[in-house]
RNA sequence: GCCCUGGUAGCUCAGUUGGAUGAGAGCGUCUCCCUCCUAAGGAGAAGGCCAGAGGUUCAAUUCCUCUCCAGGGCACCA
């Protein structure tokens, strides 16, 4: 409907301009908007306001002009007028809503596609959690939200394509592989300090137990001898960072390369599984899983720094190679080699990016935790030097969550292994209120998820009032059949729709494709959450108001009532399975 | 110190690509509503100097500057 306006404004404006009302040379970028008050119609549009400047007209004046060349007879319009400073205000006919549900029971579930993306291809890089643990539930949050994100721009008209990369390359791999052979050790029977810093989840003992039960132990060591060299100073000296080198080091030199790399393997794989056992069941799956290994054996990495290089990007100092990213906005400039010739976190994340580019795709996105900000500047940075348009990047940071119970904070400490794990709170709320609840604020925002209120079955929780829609529209249907009755939509009975609550509905229903472009465009999932309990509300309303039974025996009132809840219920559906959320049919 | 993100009703949060007499929702509080398709629901009331101060213009909660408050980030870690 706003696309059928907006043409019919574009025409008008193109006409005047046409006439010199006002010069050639403005673009005129047409805005309309759904008034605030429904005395001032349906939607408004200020171009008479932002013009009337450039023709030397008066607002109220030009206004005049711009309604004369809007047609007379449409059948969506029922009457135009100049109000305030100078805004068109126009309001709809019945017919115009009508409409909107013959075109919703048609579409179905393709209600509120759109073209806004008009095929261009995005690629969504999220969660991306080191697979060095389970995930918890600051990861969910990134999962529900880029999911959701994902389901919106598909259904805005863009090719998503949904990448999860697994940083399996880093020092905190050997630092994981260290841990599951010092817990393999322990489980043989040998008894040692476990450093502060490795890992303490008890999945590293569990990774340990499954080594040990295949190979026994075929890679005992004696404490003593694996902590030989490792002057307990370095302990003492609180430098733990030291000492975990000292142990990596050790670990790959006892056991040699083959062995090593069956702690390592052995860690990632369980890992791995887990996280993405983890996600599938809570609705989230990927169209490629990407491995930052993938990189160094191509030689992606040394490539992507070569070409810095060559670009004279990059400089020498104190035996490490610096990427001059201040040239490019960063506050500082950023090492990519080090001084002991490896490549740092960042060099990979340049090649990765670099190959992201290289892929071909219209748009990139990249979901971070708001902890990685600091990152943004000197990634944007390095796709500038490596000649691509930083624009084509764009990242989304999303804050923490924190867990309570009612009004008890729950700790989190990743490193300590006290944290609550993503399974954890699925199996405690539920999938459908978990991803909720996720998406339901605004992703720059701190999230206080509540348990308890998560939880809770009834009207102060969010999910179930939504959902409880639908299940009640299911129920009316149900209802129907018990009665051998039948529904058959007709559009001309649905002018029996008349009292306010009716009214409200179809005006409720007519903004979702507006919704989901604005959601869409915005990349906020959270406008459609706020949208559909919108809806759910004025169908509640609807429902409740005990003068409208549904069932009614006036068979053209009982249809077009029929007619009407089907379509919520369409729509709920719809909005729901973007966000990931069930639709179920009983409750 | 520098850089991000926030500061809207008692609580949790929407809104703002600047708009039209009174700024919205949910929870909580207070009044009501099941002989009726699930009360996991509905109707109504009270509740606000949109953190503070300046500026930009026809118009600012929305944009700019400064101040205050809260959280986060500032590694040859990932």
């Amino acid at each position: 409907m706003k696309q059928h306006l907006h043409t019919l404004f574009t025409r008008a404006l193109a006409q005047l301009q046409a006439q010199r009302v006002f010069p050639e040379n403005i673009t005129v970028d047409i805005r309309l908007e759904r008034t605030r008050d429904t005395r001032h119609g349906d939607f408004a549009c200020n171009a008479a306001m932002v013009l009337a400047k450039a023709a030397h007209i008066r607002p109220r004046d030009l206004a005049e002009r711009i309604i004369e060349q809007l047609p007379t007879n449409d059948e969506f319009i029922a009457k135009v007028e100049i109000a305030g400073p100078g805004f068109i205000n126009v309001f709809l006919t019945q017919t115009a809503y009508y409409t909107v549900i013959n075109d919703i029971l048609t579409a179905q579930q393709a209600y509120g596609h759109s073209q806004l993306g008009a095929g261009q291809t995005v690629m969504i890089e999220f969660v991306s959690a080191n697979p060095t643990g389970p995930l918890h539930v600051g990861h969910g949050r990134g999962a529900a939200y880029g999911a959701a994100l994902a389901n919106l721009l598909i259904v805005a008209g863009f090719k998503v394509h949904k990448e999860y990369y697994i940083n399996d390359a880093g020092r905190q791999m050997d630092i994981l592989a260290t841990s599951v052979w010092l817990r393999y050790l322990e489980l043989c029977g040998e008894t040692l300090a476990f450093p502060l810093n490795g890992y303490q989840g008890d999945y590293v003992w569990d990774i340990a137990a499954n080594l040990h039960r295949e190979q026994g132990d075929a890679f005992r060591h004696s404490a003593p001898v694996v902590f030989e060299n490792i002057s307990p100073e370095i302990v003492k000296a609180d430098d733990l960072e030291k000492l975990m080198d000292a142990l990596i080091e050790r670990s790959q030199q006892l056991l040699g390369f083959t062995a090593y790399r069956l702690f390592f393997e052995k860690g990632l794989e369980i890992i791995l599984e887990d996280i993405r056992g983890d996600l599938e069941q809570f609705g989230v799956v990927y169209d490629e899983w990407f491995s930052e290994s993938r990189l160094s054996t191509n030689n992606t990495v040394a490539k992507a720094i070569e070409q810095l290089k060559a670009g004279g990007h990059t400089y020498e100092q104190n035996g490490a190679l610096w990427f001059r990213s201040s040239a490019f906005g960063d506050e500082k400039d950023r090492v990519v080699v080090r001084e002991n010739g490896q490549f740092t976190y960042f060099a990979s994340d340049i090649a990765y990016h670099l190959n992201k580019l290289e892929r071909g795709f219209d748009h990139i996105i990249n979901i971070w935790g708001a902890d990685h900000h600091g990152y943004v500047p000197r990634v944007k940075a390095a796709i500038t030097a490596l000649g691509a348009d930083a624009n084509r990047l764009t990242i989304l940071l999303v804050q923490f969550a924190s867990l309570f119970r009612g009004k008890e904070r729950l700790p989190m400490s990743t490193r300590s292994g006290e944290f609550v794990t993503l399974r954890e709170l699925r199996e405690e709320v539920g999938r459908d209120a978990a991803r909720f609840f996720y998406i339901q604020r605004k992703s720059e925002q701190h999230l206080n998820f509540d348990l308890e209120l998560a939880k809770s079955q009834t009207k102060d929780n969010p999910v179930y009032y939504v959902q409880y829609a639908h299940a009640r529209i299911s129920s009316v249907f149900r209802r129907l059949r018990e009665k051998n009755q039948t529904w058959y939509h007709n559009q001309a009975t649905l002018k029996r729709l008349e009292t306010d609550r009716e009214q409200a509905l179809l005006f409720t229903l007519s903004r979702y494709p507006e919704v989901i472009e604005s959601a869409a465009h915005a990349y906020e999932p959270h406008q459609l959450i706020y949208y559909l309990r919108n809806l759910a509300q004025d169908f509640h309303t609807f429902y409740d108001d005990d003068r409208h039974i549904i069932l009614v025996d006036d068979e053209q009132l009982r249809n077009a009532r029929l007619s009407l809840i089907a379509t919520v219920q369409q729509i709920l559906r719809n909005g729901l399975t973007i966000i990931g959320i069930s639709a179920p049919e009983v409750m």
